[in-house]
RNA sequence: GGCGGGUUGGCGGAGAGGUUACGCACCGGAUUGCAAAUCCGUGAAGACCGGUUCGAUUCCGGUACCCGCCUCCA
């Protein structure tokens, strides 16, 4: 068992991971909203945790661990496109059109992060389905006095709440000072966050002891995380975007749901995404799905280790350079792995990861690893970090790679041997070193490249590998 | 304005209070009958100013610059 350290933005410090129940290891991270295409940014808090779950099933066991990401599939700009289809004159009903509009989303978003190669979690809930929750939990906080229904809407009372604030560092009397936007008359405090709120009739809306309506964007996860991992779980994540205030309100939420609960013990949040440099923005132009990348023949692997290459707790710029170097490392190292088993992961590589998921120093394991041809520990290493794919099967892509590397190995990379063979036109060679006629060697040569062998020479030795038109026949008579 | 985070060699990117990170690029060399997407190696850093220390890129304080968040925006 490895001691696995993370930092948690709750004690702002790297701790060490101690889960509340080793046999069952709980996560949740906040999903997408489901009104339109993942852009590049979404994929960076899903390729952390689809890391972080990994390493926490090699360390407990792969069903020592469950790992939940939800969709909101409850939000304006959903509810707007449905709008928009219903006036384009489609004959559903604006409920139908929200969930056609979710379901192809979904499907999208599900297709995209399959393509970088990050596992399905074991618990995929939509608010949708959980909207009788939100509604409990709403009631219970306003019995337990955290809450309070005004025109329709229902408000979580900050003030009630002492500790509100504490996990951005934030204070509610310094936040009121530097507010900026009007506040709505009917909130007791200005920090007061909306729990529901009523829906006109050509929104869709749910039944509630408040009237018709819909959650507030923040219940969801209080109520769909306690449900699903109960009211104390391991760790909770996301992007730094969402610190405050949306896991600020999910802490309010649900420690005054459940005063005897401890909620997420570890708080995870990794840093937003650049492009070249710039905050990705649709004004800048440079605003990409990860759907455009994969469009324009970016592989998912590459996209994948490059997003892998810096720490989760940095911002990460994307650029087309290191694209390159990725597409140039994966290829080499695809090359290497091709047909070999996995081995034992490289010395370092889980310490690596297990010091606060540093997957860069995982990545250097695996570079000292292919330096020294250590080809079954780098394709372990590979595996795990799910640069294979788990049927074994690589990318059209990645075959591809193989493929040209193959080519250019022609007289380069050491692979495997056809023993006897490989001494024989070795030991040839070294006579002729000195003798300096070659014609025993060139005979050797010239009857395995025949035989669909590729024939590599190198320093101290020889390399034969068989290529797809190798026919044994022909070099029987060699030995 | 408030809060949080960052600043490492040409580029990317880590760890650690005191020994070469590593990769890419560059340069030098080697190996080789031919051949290199082969091998070996050098150089190059820690934004700035102070402080703590025998010693700091690593800890503390300040300055500059950058980034994010600041009530339904994920």
């Amino acid at each position: 068992m490895t001691q696995i350290r993370l930092t948690n933005t709750r004690t702002r410090t790297k701790d060490v991971f101690v889960p509340l129940d080793a046999s069952n290891v709980r996560l949740y991270l906040c999903g997408p909203t489901v009104y339109d295409r993942a852009h590049l940014g979404n994929a960076r808090p899903v390729l952390v945790f689809d890391l972080l779950v990994r390493l926490l099933r090699h360390d407990y066991g792969a069903e020592a661990v469950t790992y939940v990401r939800n969709f909101t599939d409850v939000d304006d700009k959903i509810n707007a496109e449905a709008q928009r289809r219903k006036a384009a004159g489609s004959p559903l009903t604006l409920e139908e059109l929200v969930a056609e509009r979710s379901e192809e989303t979904i499907a999208w978003y599900h297709a995209d992060m399959d393509a970088l190669g990050a596992d399905r979690p074991d618990h995929e809930p939509r608010a949708t389905a959980y909207i009788a929750q939100m509604i409990e939990m709403t009631a219970d906080l306003i019995a337990k006095g955290h809450a309070y229904a005004a025109e329709g809407h229902v408000l979580f009372d900050v003030r009630s709440f002492p500790a509100y604030g504490k996990l951005s560092g934030r204070s509610v009397d310094d936040m009121i000072a530097g507010a900026r936007v009007e506040v709505a008359p009917f909130k007791r405090d200005p920090m007061d966050f909306v729990l529901w709120k009523p829906s006109e009739a050509d929104v869709p809306g749910w039944d509630s002891p408040w009237g018709r309506g819909r959650p507030g964007w923040h219940i969801e996860c209080s109520a769909m995380s306690a449900a699903l991992l109960g009211p104390s779980f391991d760790i909770h994540g996301g992007g730094l975007d969402l610190q405050f205030p949306h896991h600020e309100n999910e802490i309010a939420q649900s420690c005054c749901a459940h005063p005897e609960a401890s909620f997420a013990t570890v708080w995870l949040h990794n840093e937003m995404l650049q492009v070249e440099g710039k905050k990705m923005s649709k004004s800048l132009g440079n605003f990409f799905t990860v759907r455009d990348l994969l469009d324009q023949g970016v592989p998912g692997e590459v996209i994948r280790f490059v997003m892998l290459s810096t720490h989760y707790r940095k911002p990460m710029d994307w650029t087309e350079a290191k694209a390159a170097e990725a597409s140039q490392t994966l290829s080499k190292w695809y090359w290497l792995t091709d047909g070999v088993g996995a081995g034992d992961l490289p010395e370092g590589f889980i310490d690596a990861l297990a010091n606060d998921l540093n997957c860069s120093g995982a990545h250097t394991a695996l570079k000292a690893a292919a330096r020294a041809g250590r080809n079954a520990e780098l394709r372990a290493g590979m595996e795990f970090l799910g640069y294979w794919p788990a049927d074994r099967k690589l990318s059209a892509w990645a075959r591809d790679e193989v493929q040209k590397q193959a080519h250019f190995a022609e007289h380069s990379y050491p692979r495997l041997e056809l023993s006897g063979l490989s001494w024989k036109l070795q030991g040839a060679r070294e006579k002729a070193a000195v003798s300096k006629d070659f014609s025993e060697v060139d005979h050797l040569k010239t009857a395995l490249l025949a035989a669909g062998v590729e024939v590599r020479m190198l320093k101290g030795s020889v390399e034969l590998v068989p290529g797809p038109n190798f026919d044994p026949e022909k070099i029987a008579g060699l030995n």
